[in-house]
DNA sequence: ACCATTAATCGTAATATTGCAATAAATAAA
DNA sequence: TTTATTTATTGCAATATTACGATTAATGGT
């Protein structure tokens, strides 16, 4: 137990849950709206910005860039990270069509 | 350690980050679908749907609930489980908003 | 070569999540 | 009232997540 039974569902039920679960943290809510902002990409003083601890922040950037929503560039002794531009679209569409689901319909 | 650090986040930070949380597991995933596919609203048949034990549904339909995406009425012994029309359109808004942002930026 | 800077990784503690068996609660039917 | 049906709750085990100090790895500058 604690561990979640992906076989009972379909893959696009996966997928979606995958990408709201790596939503479903402030931190990298905070680190996505910060990307987006600074519109050229950053590096290392999302910890600055978010008040996290270093070894934190780096867990979370892993995680956004395991889904493939992030991708990080190694510029020196500092990597720069910014929005993966197609798999964010990807990611939209697929969420967005989910949450677009018909609402138009009697209720008990 | 362990516990998320709201109070470094904005209102809407977290609050994005609740609502994605609750759609982070297929099983809720598989719910709002089946709740939106019926069309009138259903119960109980969520377990013989989904295949996981009641007690397990059972709690996923209570943090549905908790969020306030679902809404269920007695009738009789059964409980009929509904999406919340207005609270599902909120959340639609919220989370688009958010995966909407603009993208037409250079990387790095 | 040495030191500074930056980010990733390791190790660990605290807490949360997932899942289910067992049980309880509540109503309907007999 | 007894029995069946349905859902919620309790309690627990297994695993996952969150956070951070300490350390490591990698590069740049001196």
């Amino acid at each position: 137990m604690g561990v979640t039974k992906s076989e009972k569902f379909t893959n696009l039920q996966n997928d979606i849950a995958v990408l709201a679960k790596v939503l479903g943290h402030p931190a990298r809510v905070a680190i996505i709206q910060h990307l987006f902002k600074i519109n050229t990409c950053i590096c290392g003083d999302l910890v600055d910005e978010i008040g996290l601890a270093q070894p934190t922040i780096s867990q979370h950037l892993k995680e956004l860039k395991n889904v493939g929503l992030i991708k990080g560039n190694i510029e020196g002794t500092s990597v720069c990270y910014c929005i993966d531009k197609d798999n964010w679209t990807k990611m939209k569409d697929l969420m967005t069509e989910f949450l677009d689901l018909d609402i138009t319909f009697n209720c008990c």
